[in-house]
DNA sequence: TCATAAGCGAGACGGTACGTCGTGTCTTACG
DNA sequence: CGTAAGACACGACGTACCGTCTCGCTTATGA
């Protein structure tokens, strides 16, 4: 799709760098529709020729840009909390922190330019579960172990609702998303769907 | 957010409808970037002038026209299948319907629009359940009726969840949602969770 | 040649002037090479886009405002000296000092427009003679009542040969002529061929 | 003006020829104005960096470039036609066909260059008569020893105004020059003047 | 009955960002 | 060391769209 992966031309990845970074401070900033090639350039000190030279346009920059992020993210700490509820809780509000902080910041001004990249989209989603499913699996892992859990009970009851649910509210609707909502999602919503036989 | 509902100056409705109709017309067929004002004005044989009269600008007018595409919609026919897993199967599958028809292809593009106005979010919201609140309502006490369900339950799970989870998988992962994955949705979660004591 | 007398779009007058004489001025202070665009805009407090409306790039734009500033220029004043020789060189005196002032500071800066361009060639040659044609038709009418010259002579040996040879010495050989080589001008030259059966 | 002649780097002098060779072509090609130093670079199959080691720019370049073109000029052959008047005329057509020739193809595209360095100027007007003047002062020496100009005529009645007469005509107005206008000049101006006493 | 005003279509305008192109600098690798 | 190759910063270009504005035209009222 355009993106800088496709692209015949060298480019010095201190450059690079330096380009993807200044973005991601201006989307953050600015959000997408604000965001001005121009000031991207004057940021990274670089030429709108280079940039141009190696993404397509706003939409493939901040793509790669978005996924360049992630796969830079840091891991969020794991904790063993000696529940699975206390465990669930904690992943949850580490989800929610992330969509309400600087990541999500940036995925609000993006959100156009996933309808148009799927791939960013993928991005985006892993970004809100990436390296965390290892910590869920080894959540679920203990809970097993502790007995409250099903031997086979597998992630993507998980994946499937926390995520969709969390991000609807936070981005589509908008709504601050507190401990309440949390404990309510874990308990009348995950759990009981985890521990049904 | 400077809405039409705002403004003082009269505007012919035959005008207003003209207009509405084109930029319904033109978000579907080209997103919100892509839409020009220019051509909304041409579409609707009315001039920038009148536009910007009635509108603070593209943002405004696209929210104008998705609310009040949402309140001419029409219903969806309420299905009686005579159990619950059918009727939740008819639900979903009209609400996916909704999202991947002309009215998603609408709120595609308008996505951006509804970072900038939680009452458009809000009216983007209502399109996917709206005025299906009752027909789910009867859905469940028809359940209830047969007593496939306990006599208490709300459609808070169901709000909660579907809407959540179609809009993530159609909107933003933009997977295509099949039978399958409709049947999964109701079998694994809807129904474990509406049927749990 | 693409010029504002082909274009079809309205020009509000006074926009056309405000450009027109920003041209000029920025021509004269810059030379045709250094004149941008934007500062042409900037100067005329116009749109780029309004110049580009209206004329096809620098060159067109640089071709009409040295045409319009031929017709606007203001006529030398007429001298009698009471002699064929003063009047030649006060004439000669007036030509080389238009080629040296302010309108030669733009033909310096013009003549790249001029390859690609006859009519401003014509244009820039009659700057140089504009209306001078009478005061040269006059001027030999006085010398023929004087008995200086025979009944029928005419403007064209003047024509062909004065200009040119200023011009040359002027803008191509870039040499300064003082009162010497016009002198030389007319009695070595025009004089003998003037007068001559 | 900073011309190769001043720099103190050695340049392969085949490299050398091969960039003013390319130079040359394509100013006769496009014109100064569209003369890309990466094109002359490209073609010369030489690099940008080689190029501005030893010339400041373009300017600088095409300076150097028409310079060489005149000192490899090829002379135009002697023709002795037994008559003053066959001779001029011979020498005019030569002038006027140079002019309008590979020549002057690359002089139309030069004459901005001139306005910034007067060395070339020079070379220009020399290339216009260049080695011509011992040519005509034997033209003129044949007709004096036929008796048919005075024994101290020069040169200078003919530079002075054959060049610029042609020159003007040519670059300036952009007429189409015949015979009949060469017999113009050489009847009317040039022997008039050469032949008075 | 007509004028007087309000809303309108048309479209030029100033402004801003875009994406492209050319110059002149610089770095890297080769001979 | 001088070179070819070519990426780069800078800055002007010419285009596109936005939101403002000024025109006449039409229509709908009130003297």
């Amino acid at each position: 799709m355009g993106s800088a992966a496709t692209t015949a031309l060298k480019l010095d990845p201190e450059r690079e760098r330096a380009i993807i970074h200044a973005t991601l401070e201006l989307l953050a900033e600015t959000g997408y529709d604000a965001l001005r090639l121009d000031a991207v350039a004057a940021r990274a000190k670089a030429s709108k020729a280079t940039l141009y030279r190696h993404w397509t346009g706003k939409a493939d920059l901040v793509v790669a840009a978005v996924k360049s992020y992630e796969h830079t993210d840091h891991l969020i700490g794991e904790t063993d909390t000696g529940t699975l509820r206390g465990d669930l809780l904690a992943i949850l509000r580490a989800i929610r922190d992330t969509m309400t902080g600087p990541t999500g910041q940036i995925l609000t001004g993006v959100m156009i330019a996933m309808q148009r990249d799927s791939e960013l989209a993928g991005a985006v989603r892993t970004s809100i579960l990436k390296d965390r499913q290892h910590i869920i699996q080894r959540m679920l892992d203990r809970a097993i172990a502790r007995g409250e859990l099903p031997a086979d009970t597998g992630t993507e009851i998980f994946e499937e609702i926390a995520p969709a649910v969390l991000f609807t509210r936070i981005f589509i609707l908008g709504r601050p998303t507190n401990e309440t909502d949390l404990t309510r999602l874990a308990d009348n919503i995950l759990i009981p769907l985890m521990t049904r036989h």
